[in-house]
DNA sequence: CACACTTACGATATTCGTAAGGATT
DNA sequence: AATCCTTACGAATATCGTAAGTGTG
């Protein structure tokens, strides 16, 4: 048989009233609806459950039995749909993202603080590792989604473009280059140069442009904040993308453009392309791209995740 | 929002087979009518549960939360209406009767043997008492009916006349009465007579008897059983209702029907006029008028439990 | 005769199955 | 080409509200 919600509202209403009239104004339903709204729960479990008279109205022995277990039926049912609709609504959930560290420590709390404000009951977690550890998360499905510098060759993955992170050179403000407006690879050459180490993707887009120089490198190290600790004393020059600029706002230290004919950094969002974005994960997906840093064109697109859901 | 048992099996059968076409037979719908019925889920709660391609079913987050819920939901609903059913079915219940003594050790054996045997499953409870006491019991709701000898002038009481349960002489084989076929009330008067107590319904209906006639009283007892012992060793003769004559079964007692006009004790089934009876107590009531007593004339009807329960 | 539940009935909504459409392998 | 989900659509069914009916105090 099907039993409705609506049928046990309506039979808990008339249990608690006892009058068929005010049960059927509570449930929004004509009487003579109402009625017929308990006569099909009757028909449907096969006997009465209410002895009914132009006077009284009460349970029947078997109403009784199905009264117990109607209301806790009925308040299971709420409870679920209630906790469902929380997370429709995005007052509960769950995001988890991973992201590249430079985004990680710079854009992002941005973002992150926004969607705290926006929906204070959702969790986030946030792992900053390098991209291709950032892609595994996603596929793996660690994570909901994530900020990566690649992965828009494979298959299983839905990406798209937030920003083309375009590289500009770090240097002392009293360095030879930083008189210069605009700078273009070749005139790097022969400066002592600072690199990130050949796992990082900053390294990884740079050798695209610099590979081909007789590089003067002077160090290699993991994190940009030493990057910066080694530019500002003057040990050597380097290369950054824009998003990674905050690391380097300091008097001492100049940053100037660097004029590269279209190849950049592309940041992109990942995510499994066989499934959709819980509701929360689309709200914070959704948040990112509205405050995408200004980094130029968003260029070509595989598969939009926001296309994607409208349909 | 409305949520049906049917939607929730839809989409536990879906979550199963991750197969719409599959899901749709186990529903028995046509796979386009599931495919609207998930739809209609989906829309009720507000989110897509399920992601779905032509080639791949699964669920969502959101669906993955409402999974769980869902289960439990829908096996606590099939647990309710099973339970409900097996009550309508007469394989699960309890009916509670109170009866008159007579009737509690005569004729109710048989009737509880057969009900016994057709629903085992239903819990019986006898109280064997004395008539007023039966029908306070059916008034303070603590059975579910009573056999008893009066109650049919009572508003609160739905009454139906079970039997006519007429007078005979007990006596001793040896006694001079127990020559004659049929015997007329003044030929009891100067033999000894034992009788029962005033409280009892077989005393209160042979007062309208014998009460003009000059009776030669040895003895009031309690217990049928003692007037038969009285009877048996020839201390006194007795007049009892033709259901308690199994009392009397015995080489040297002797039992002849008294010649009354119009005067018998009626048996009658009481119930709160109020309430429907249950499902279970249905049963017994029916079988219990199914097999009444040959008994005579059913005589005028007040109101018939039923017919009642036709409505 | 006033109140409260039921029945009658025409209008509106839902739900169904068949058939066609579209996407994927 | 085969599989599988969705859309389209006319038919059957269910549900609604208004209005009339019934029974009780």
């Amino acid at each position: 048989m099907n039993l409705s919600s609506r049928q046990l509202r309506a039979f808990v209403a008339l249990n608690e009233t006892r009058n068929f009239t005010r049960a059927a104004e509570q449930c929004h339903l004509s009487q003579p609806a109402f009625s017929a709204l308990i006569r099909s729960l009757e028909d449907g479990v096969g006997t009465r459950l209410f002895d009914r008279d132009t006077r009284k109205v009460q349970l029947t022995t078997e109403g009784g039995l199905f009264a117990e277990a109607a209301e806790r039926l009925l308040a299971d049912m709420d409870h679920i749909l209630e906790d469902l609709t929380d997370h429709v609504e995005r007052r509960k959930g769950r995001v988890a993202v991973a992201a590249l560290p430079s985004l990680a420590a710079g854009w992002l709390p941005d973002v992150f603080a926004e969607f705290r404000a926006m929906y204070p009951g959702i969790e986030l977690s946030l792992h900053d590792m390098l991209s291709d550890q950032c892609i595994d998360m996603v596929r793996a499905g660690k994570v909901d989604f994530a900020f990566a510098a690649g992965g828009d060759n494979n298959p299983e993955l839905a990406t798209e473009v937030v920003c083309a992170d375009e590289f500009h050179l770090v240097c002392r403000k009293d360095h030879p280059l930083a008189r210069l407006k605009r700078i273009e690879p070749r005139q790097l050459l022969n400066h002592p140069f600072v690199h990130m180490g050949r796992s990082s993707s900053v390294r990884q887009h740079l050798e695209a442009i610099l590979h081909p120089l007789q590089m003067n490198s002077v160090l290699e190290v993991e994190h940009l904040a030493t990057v910066m600790g080694m530019v500002k004393r003057g040990v050597g020059i380097s290369v950054v993308p824009a998003l990674t600029l905050f690391h380097f706002q300091h008097e001492d230290v100049v940053t100037r453009p660097l004029h590269v004919s279209g190849i950049t950094r592309r940041i992109l969002l990942v995510s499994r392309a066989d499934r959709s974005l819980s509701v929360a994960a689309q709200a914070l997906y959704d948040l990112a791209l509205a405050r995408r840093p200004d980094g130029k064109l968003p260029t070509a697109k595989r598969k939009s995740r926001s296309a994607r859901l409208q349909g």
